[in-house]
DNA sequence: GTTAGCACTCGAAGAAAGTGAGTGCTAAAT
DNA sequence: ATTTAGCACTCACTTTCTTCGAGTGCTAAC
């Protein structure tokens, strides 16, 4: 167990290094307003400290700088939530000031935020699918070859495909079809498309239209994207500030982990409701042994939930960020409230 | 006047210094095959060379370096086209074989295989929107609070738009709306439809809805977003593999550069018809002092031009560029061909 | 005109020395 | 029994000095 005056010592340790990425000594920890005990004291309770893993040497005669176990510890019992600047709160509030209406646009503006407060690199990502249901299909003919078909979502999202239309189809056999398509397909789950296209639709389109087959296969390739979960990126560029990662090679393989968005986005939905830290070696990933993941979770409507994420080092500011994810995942459920 | 030697050992240096990125010495020349000469009097033709401007030292003992003169002569002059590796070939073919039919998949594709292909950054600007004409407007309501708008061009563009809609307007009216305003609107280019809205279309609205007023504000806000033409950027991150990026400072002031889409449109749209090459300081902003951008323009069906760009050092595989540059652009140029 | 030869330049890489922020330990002070 | 002053020691960092070699320009011979 720690006494008092260790954790205290510990508290002002990770708050330095935190700010400076310099290891520190005890000199400096003396001078401290709080502390009121000699360095040579310090020394001693640092070595102790040390002893039980919560902060490291980077030398034999260096300051010391928090070890994972250290940041682990701070987090769980010594983080202090802080008041968030009024500039902050500001811009958070002003960004959610005029209405949006869509998913997309908040989820961006939300990435970017976050990226931009923090000097960090954001991560959202948006709830399953499983629920998102057809609302509605259109299909607006461009020219005699082609053609869009567009994909409207009770979620209020949009998606769009052209594709290539048998020339023989006519315009009111298009909209015949159209309208059998909408009748048969709104309130489906997007996932259930496929399948159901498939089972229920083929016939019915057989007995309307004469080119059935190609139409139809034009139009599952047109409809079936993948409508995987996305994820969005802010500040990708922010982790060239981190000292940590002055080396290029570090920098290169944290893209390259990144860019596989499965894997991340498997990562981000590991976590539990609320906030979650990941501290360097609690990462699954090799390139992100260095960095800390801060994941928090938001509500949609139907209690479906999403994930935004902060990566940076693990010499992240934490109480800081936990107060700006807090408020910015408030506000986005918020702001999703009643939507559907 | 250059004479043949001088020629040739311009040529020698730039190539070989386009691949190691070193300077090159009199003595690693005199090595070459095509070079019959001594290295002695490679060094007097390189002082002659340098004392024109086509080459520079680094220090007063180093290998030569090619000038940002002698890149131009080096571009305009030297250049031996290359043949494609089997490779490259291939790639770019397989990405165009299945067929894509929208503009952004096409342009998206395009810039990833450029900077995938090259190692640099590929920004590729679309044709001006001038002439992108208004196909169709559709609005889907999501519930009684809010429907979207979705906006289709007659080049296969589909822009959407939430928006909040007064309570009151019931379905028929709104589907009356929508037909007005399609019977009114269709054929109108994007950009005049701010104009045309205000013009014509107010007053018809209201003799056909009542609360005309608010949904036609509503639904300007939808629709008048920005129609700008945008910038899609491929292997943003390459450039950081390049050994004259090696410092932060300048991929930062470079990255801060690229942000502003604007101006980096408004560049890429200065170039002329064909292949252009800004070379260092005939780029205009301080952050390409030390880099080259080679644009390319690529054709729509309607004649109008869109281009494609590489960014990349000074110190580019120009010749391979061209190369690759003229095959996508080409690929590019035939796959819109007749399309609306 | 070309080239061999040579003195010279200068950056890069390495070794040596100095600096200072830090430590651990001991012994005195509280 | 803590706490602290004092001191020897460590080690990264910086600066200075050396060495090394790839490169040059110039001169004289071919």
């Amino acid at each position: 167990m720690l006494t008092e005056r260790q954790l205290l010592i510990l508290q002002v340790i990770i708050d330095d290094f935190i700010l400076t990425a310099q290891p520190v000594g005890s000199r400096s920890i003396a001078k401290k307003d709080a502390v009121t005990f000699s360095s040579a004291t310090i020394r001693n309770e640092m070595a102790d400290l040390e002893e039980m893993g919560y902060i490291e040497k980077t030398h034999s005669s260096s300051g010391r700088v928090p070890s994972e176990k250290g940041y682990r510890f701070y987090v769980d019992h010594l983080l202090a939530p802080l008041r968030l600047s009024n500039k902050e709160i500001m811009t958070i509030r002003e960004a959610f000031d005029d209405k949006m209406l869509e998913f997309e646009r908040v989820v961006q503006k939300s990435a970017g935020i976050l990226s931009d407060l923090t000097n960090y690199t954001s991560i959202i990502l948006g709830p399953e699918v499983f629920e998102t249901k057809l609302k509605q299909l259109q299909i607006v003919p461009l020219n005699d070859q082609s053609a869009i078909a567009i994909l409207v979502t009770n979620t209020g999202h949009v998606e769009h495909r052209a594709f290539n239309v048998p020339v023989e189809i006519n315009p009111s056999n298009l909209e015949k079809m159209v309208n059998i398509l909408n009748s048969r397909l709104q309130g489906v789950p997007l996932v259930k498309l496929h399948e159901k296209l498939h089972t229920e639709i083929s016939d019915l389109l057989k007995t309307h239209t004469d080119q059935h087959e190609q139409a139809f296969s034009y139009l599952q390739a047109a409809l079936l994207d993948d409508h995987s979960t996305k994820l969005y990126i802010g500040g990708k560029t922010n982790i060239l500030m981190q000292p940590e990662f002055r080396d290029l090679d570090k920098v290169r393989s944290l893209y390259a982990t990144i860019e596989q968005e499965n894997d991340i986005a498997d990562l981000l939905r590991s976590g539990e409701e609320g906030i979650n830290v990941r501290i360097g070696q609690e990462n699954p990933f090799d390139a992100m042994q260095n960095c800390s993941l801060i994941t928090a979770s938001y509500k949609l409507s139907n209690n479906q939930i999403g994930t935004i994420a902060l990566l940076g080092p693990t010499r992240m500011e934490y109480n800081r960020m936990f107060s700006l994810m807090n408020v910015l995942s408030k506000h986005m459920t918020e702001t999703f409230k009643g939507w559907y």
